[in-house]
DNA sequence: TTGACATATTCCTATATAAGAATCTATTTT
DNA sequence: AAAATAGATTCTTATATAGGAATATGTCAA
């Protein structure tokens, strides 16, 4: 079995660092494709071809004025994955706890 | 070119879904391959494979003990998605706000 | 209508899987 | 030492890319 496809879900679609690129340079305001092309340093086709995949899982939003699409990010979407990655959040903090306990264990014992 | 390696970065390693439940299992308290395997209901060489990418990714830890090796999730390493998934928190709560005002404006134009 | 412009799609190729089967290594038990 | 147990690795195969090149589609302007 291959991997999953880009498209099955956020997780996978996230994956490709251009497409994380793009999200973030859409997320102040909508853009056409060609700026993102422009500023991104990428060939359009390339472009259009990973907003295929970010408009498939809901991640970016398009509008159609005239000849040009304006692509935009819908936060929204990202937002299953910042839940995912918080129920992990309650373990890392124990672990700097422990840290920190530690780190003050170590200074009672120089006090002594 | 082909997709980035699954090990290339915590991104393409969740990207799979066995190895976030594996990240799951293990994030309350470490646990031999073995249990991993019954308890999530996959083949031995499977689980093998991906805590191999998961421990490549800094994702898990591994400690030995006799002929077991207890593996637990590392939760620090997932920082990193979380905060990337926060920086569109301010634009997720920004489109809850206008949702919220369209609303507040409605309510208004009712009350006339 | 014709050409120019903006974006999307198709075709191609090298590559990295994920699962299953079989095997290998290391450690413990008898 | 031999058998049993726990895990890791190797091999194979079907499949889905991502990028580049070329082309198609759709819209505006002259």
């Amino acid at each position: 079995m291959p991997r999953a496809a880009t498209t099955s879900d956020i997780f996978n679609a996230i994956a490709e660092p251009r497409r994380r690129q793009i999200l973030a340079f859409l997320a102040p305001s909508e853009r056409p494709v060609g700026d993102i092309a422009t500023s991104l340093d990428l060939d359009q086709p390339s472009v259009s071809k990973h907003l295929r995949v970010l408009r498939q899982t809901g991640l970016v939003r398009m509008r159609c004025q005239g000849r040009q699409k304006f692509y935009r990010t819908n936060a929204e979407a990202i937002r299953p994955l910042h839940d995912w990655a918080s129920t992990f959040q309650q373990y890392w903090s124990h672990q700097l706890n422990r840290i920190k306990q530690r780190a003050e264990a170590a200074a009672a014992a120089q006090q002594k």
